[in-house]
DNA sequence: AAGCCCTTGTGAACGAACGCACAAAGTCGT
DNA sequence: ACGACTTTGTGCGTTCGTTCACAAGGGCTT
């Protein structure tokens, strides 16, 4: 067996667990909402109940980035909006090439959410040439053949990959061979990415799929009493 | 209140755990391309290869849905595939309405996956009065007040709610007195829902906001090294 | 200043998910 | 028919994530 060296598993400003992590952009918008809202400070469990999360999971996720709170009072939202942001990398730029315009890239370059908080469309492309050159939400059209420049010029990292299926791998290799290090995936393949190198996938027919899992067994559980799906439940007390 | 019971933690009645359930869609998409590759037999590795997990965790998730394997040979992808859609609802027909014809409402009425594989666009739905009547990929949007006669004439039970923020949560507990149990939330709001509904997020912001995070993280190790990272990051509060 | 009250931050228990490694169980060659 | 080979299905240890419960620590009142 390996050495029983006590390795540090979480320093202060790294090895943030990744489900933390993902529930940052929620702490954040709704912590933008609440000043918005014009609250100063606020307690962990009004910002976990704005978020729709445990307060000790919260509480837990942003002991994670430091002791931005104070006992006895709360967090001050002003600061901790700032703490996150930060955290997130979202006090910088991040330029972001959309590659596919179709209905999906259509919308996400119209989509507001995406352009806000740092995020910025650097240049929008698509291998119709017939859309060479159009102007989607004010920002033109290239061709896939301008890529690899335009990704070289606007120092692009991130990458969204709104194409058909069949060429999402080709378009994924060529954006990872032109620097760019995170994609986020919307076409319905799983991408092969070298190590280093960041997939998320948004998989919208996945996710009615889930739910028409869930679905099912609702009605399968509606139309049949318990006792027939499982061989022996015991009877135990009937919850509520 | 945001304390909930606590739920099952593995899906209603049989005992898959959720994160295969998750799984299912995705092995569902790679069995079918496989299928309409010609192939008619497949090994757990090279199915795993297709869907980019680990071989055992997809011997694992299937061995949930029942011993569907012949050993020393692999599966057979057109009982396989007809096994996972029967166990993901794929077999039945799913009505959805899509509330808020935006750009987003605009792009899944259009998104062939979504219409695909049992689901069907039941209505799209609109507070947008100039939108009434309108055809989006063949299909009239309908007023909102309009909502709740449509679930009940078509039977819908799975929602999706592509409104702006603000009118998410309306919209959603509309959609719950009117009988719907699932729903596909793209508003950037968390959503309540009374027990027995289930809701699930895509969160296009987040994803962007994840792997800007990520991408952070990789600029600074390649500007620093590593025990420049360790030491306490400056709290410089008076920023701004 | 001291004590009380409030909320944070966290140790610890619990539970879910992952992946290794192997036994079980089938096929194929001889 | 039998043994070698292949691949499934799974027991088990490890890792990751969630939740409880409470001590630590700050503010407020007296």
């Amino acid at each position: 067996m390996s050495g029983s060296r006590v390795e540090r598993p979480l320093a202060r400003g790294r090895g943030i667990p990744e489900a933390t992590v993902a529930r940052l952009p929620l702490y954040h918008r709704s912590l933008v909402a609440l000043r918005e809202r014009g609250v100063t400070t606020v307690s962990s469990e009004e910002l976990a109940a704005a978020a729709g999360v445990n307060s000790a999971k919260l509480r837990k996720d942003l002991s994670h980035l430091g002791s931005y709170g104070t006992r006895g009072v709360g967090y001050d939202v002003d600061y901790l909006v700032y703490q996150v942001a930060r955290e997130l990398g979202l006090t910088q730029d991040w330029p972001v090439v959309i590659v596919g315009v179709g209905n999906l890239g259509h919308a996400l370059a119209n989509y507001g959410g995406f352009t806000s908080r740092g995020f910025r469309v650097a240049a929008l492309v698509d291998n119709d040439e017939a859309l060479a050159g159009e102007l989607v939400n004010g920002l033109p059209v290239y061709p896939l053949a301008k890529l690899e420049q335009i990704i070289a010029e606007h120092h692009v990292s991130i990458a969204v990959v709104a194409t058909p299926g069949p060429v999402a791998q080709d378009v994924c290799d060529r954006l990872v061979a032109a620097g760019v290090t995170s994609v986020l995936n919307f076409a319905p393949v799983p991408l092969q990415v070298p190590e280093g190198v960041d997939v998320r996938k948004v998989d919208l027919a996945s996710e009615l799929q889930i739910l028409a899992f869930h679905e099912q067994r609702k009605q399968m559980s509606l139309l049949t009493p318990l006792t027939a799906l499982a061989p022996l439940p015991p009877r135990t007390e009937a919850a509520g």
